[in-house]
DNA sequence: TATTAATAAATGAACAGTCATTTATGAAAG
DNA sequence: CTTTCATAAATGACTGTTCATTTATTAATA
């Protein structure tokens, strides 16, 4: 049953591909690029992933799968949720702190703009983030570090919003470092800018 | 001296560029794509702009100057500082607020990474906007609806952050309407969401 | 005023390059 | 020998770009 094995498998291939993306993003990528990358020729990579489009639909599958897989851990020893939450949001800017990696990780959020159909995967991983970001807020309401009554859903959904959008300016302009800008904005988000009358 | 009067101006080019732009994608855009939309063929393109590239840099330079003016109009008879910031932000939002929208504003984020030469561009709106929203805090600060001492500079890369992010997370749930997540997210940055007793 | 020359704009055909994909062929292992 | 993997070459569809030519307009000339 079983004839010629396989030279390369088909994880080094993705993990090419993902690397070339990262040097010249999603559209760029060739198939010749990931071939070179691993010692192929292009038509073996239609002939095994049936397509280009193959092949971006499995590096989606397998990207947003690790994705899920990590933002699923527990907290782990952190002193406080809140602490913790500030460390989910430094981890995902490790996907976003060099041009290459910015690029790749747009990419990956804006899938749907190459393929409709990748639009699940990046789908599924935002919605596991913010999972993991909900069930932190109520931890912290529950042990008194956010107010009783806080609607954990919809500042989770800011609390995406500042991450991505602190990746996407920091691309920008590159004024300080990634990690700072982001506690600075978290630390924002989360506490009074206001005085102590309210407003509106 | 003057010779045939030109068809088309440069002016309906460059729109139907961003018009293809936002539906094919930046990558996805071709010289033969824009000449159809304005009924000439793809060579006088390459003639009037000099290249492809050409083209793309002028529209830039246009979109940058569009949305530079657009951050200089003086706050118009808003009731206050922080009223004006919020209506800023909902009109940066209807940059985004569709598929296509969205498309080309992204194209323009990331022009750098189609072409290096084309981020000082993006640079210099990104910049006119914050000191526009700089503008509107340090109003806020005198006005009293911000507390006294607050870094308006670093506030305001908050603001830029939440804004870009919640544009770009929309585009990927779809989940509620732009404006109203917009709304409480920005709520959120500028208000307290912690208990009298301020965290760490 | 009528005619001609000069000039710029636009065309359409062709070019060279790249890309994904297909086909036919050879090699490696059970 | 059969099955699977990989190759090399060829194909067809695009791409941006160039070139000679035609068209439309203004300026100068007689």
């Amino acid at each position: 049953m079983a004839g010629r094995p396989r030279g390369v498998d088909d994880s080094v291939i993705l993990r090419a591909a993902a690397e070339v993306i990262g040097k010249v993003g999603p559209a760029g990528l060739t198939l010749a690029a990931v071939a070179d990358e691993v010692g192929l020729v292009p038509g073996t990579l239609v002939q095994r992933f049936g397509s280009k489009r193959g092949l971006l639909v499995a590096l989606a599958r397998r990207s947003a799968h690790e994705a899920e897989a990590h933002h699923e851990r527990p907290r782990q020893g952190r002193p406080s949720p809140l602490e913790a939450l500030r460390a989910l949001a430094e981890e995902s800017m490790a996907l976003m702190d060099t041009p290459e990696r910015f690029a790749n990780h747009l990419a990956f959020l804006c899938m749907d703009l190459i393929d409709p159909e990748l639009h699940e995967y990046a789908l599924s991983v935002h919605e596991a983030q913010r999972r993991a970001i909900v069930a932190l807020l109520e931890e912290a309401v529950a042990e008194g570090e956010l107010r009783a009554g806080t609607d954990t859903v919809a500042l989770a959904g800011s609390v995406q919003a500042l991450i991505a959008g602190t990746g996407l300016t920091w691309a920008l302009d590159r004024q300080g470092t990634l990690p700072e800008r982001l506690r600075r904005a978290l630390t924002g988000l989360l506490s009074p800018h206001t005085p102590s009358k309210e407003m509106s």
